[in-house]
DNA sequence: TATCATTTGTTCGTATGTATC
DNA sequence: CGATACATACGAACAAATGAT
């Protein structure tokens, strides 16, 4: 009389998402289309609404749905095609006046001072040292959706060039302009990567879901006695609706030198 | 009696994910400590275990802690400091001769035939063409992570330099160097965005959570008539515990002209 | 404007499966 | 083998947001 395990090597739950991924891609489910709502599904695929809201969730996390309480649960508009934001991150310059493309902010900046810690501390080699921190809102009027951008200046750099710490709150792009007219060869690294949000992190950037949210540090560097010292880092935090783009620069490796200490190169 | 919009509570597994992640990043709980269990957990703050389990989400798909069933929830080696692998998306260049830094392979290189579509489409725009994809499964030997790669070569490409369909499955910068010899001027562009994996992806890269994905398009395009135009795609998915770096290019930005579509440059 | 049905969000309780020690 | 602890699954109740009446 025991009951039959059912022999299922995958938890149902996941099974459902991979199911119902498959028919949304597969355009079963137009985007803007709303799913079947929670009890349907239960009924239909003989499973409890608990687990038809673990599969939803899986789907939400995947990016395909998303879900609005009281409405329902919308097929996202996604050929894949089209991120929602792209975030320009190519750097221009000429003489000695940079441009930056950076969305529009949405409030004032904030300028306070902080220690180095962390990832940060780390790209700028100077752990707990302490640094100018300008914080800004970034905002895309068109799609309504933000980002943070947090602006370090090391008080090492400030030291160097004064004038960067009397007005830290300009454009990043004019304390470029500042370090190039002190005489500095800047160079610029981007390093990516990706987490879930933290709860904070929901509510200021307006994100309805757990998705994920791309990080970028830019190191601006200046090449002396051919090393590489930073000067300054760019944290930007943006949801993973928005797509960054990088104009990748070609180095020329005459020099066969490896200085990265990276462990896969 | 007109409803207080603004003092809501938030919700119970939140703010528990939030004080745990607080707490963790606090050092009060060290890497490798385990959690205290379920059970004791939900004394503790008053709550259901299923409470504690959605805050226990909340914190895996932060990437702060790890489960293991039977064992325990564990607490993620992050001083946030260092990324587990660095992957290096730096361009160099010795006159006809590239040099890409790439995972080592996992597998050998799976050659088929495909129709592009979605983003890759887009980006490379010609959308329902057709292309030979090259699938590489990559593997950091030092840390068992592993990436997954496909160079796609467009026909239209293939058309003007064959000798790229004849052997698709060689090194990327191989392809780079033969597109050189035919006289090409390359440069290139790196899209990069995140998404939760699909459970297919979950398993082909090892993955134990639903941690996200960086995506990372990089495509290599001649410039012509002063037009650049697309000649292949490269996409990288690997797991946020990576750190994608690019050595940005500072275009001189003397003549000012913003081809861009994107919305928020 | 207010009410109401619908649908998702959160929380509880409980039970069972399964990996680890 | 047994205890521990996470994973999955069921059921139920109420809260909150939405849209229509």
């Amino acid at each position: 009389m025991t009951k039959k395990p059912l022999a299922r090597p995958r938890p149902m739950y996941l099974e459902m998402a991979q199911q119902l991924a498959a028919e949304i891609k597969n355009g079963d489910y137009q985007a803007g289309d709303l799913l079947p709502f929670d009890g349907d599904l239960a009924d239909t695929y003989g499973v409890s609404k608990h687990t038809v809201r673990s599969a939803i969730a899986e789907l939400r996390s995947m990016g395909l749905v998303y879900t609005q309480q009281g409405k329902g649960t919308l097929v996202r508009d996604q050929g894949g095609a089209a991120p929602a934001v792209t975030i320009d991150r190519s750097v221009q310059r000429s003489g000695k006046a940079w441009r930056l493309s950076d969305l529009p902010e949405h409030e004032p900046p904030a300028v306070t001072r902080t220690t180095l810690e962390g990832r940060v501390a780390a790209l700028l080699g100077q752990p707990d040292q302490d640094a100018i921190s300008v914080d800004r809102l970034l905002s895309d009027p068109a799609t309504g959706v933000r980002a943070a951008h947090r602006m370090l200046i090391p008080l090492a750099t400030a030291a160097e060039v004064p004038s960067l710490a009397e007005v830290p709150d300009v454009p990043p792009s004019d304390l470029l302009k500042q370090l190039s007219e002190a005489g500095k060869t800047l160079t610029f690294k981007e390093h990516v990567t990706a987490r879930a949000p933290y709860p904070d992190e929901r509510i200021t950037l307006g994100l309805t879901d757990s998705s994920p949210l791309l990080i970028s540090y830019r190191i601006t560097a200046e090449t002396r006695d051919g090393e590489e010292h930073p000067l300054l880092c760019e944290e930007l935090r943006a949801p993973a609706s928005c797509e960054l783009v990088f104009a990748v620069a070609a180095a020329k490796a005459a020099t066969q030198r490896t200085p990265r200490r990276s462990a896969s190169a």
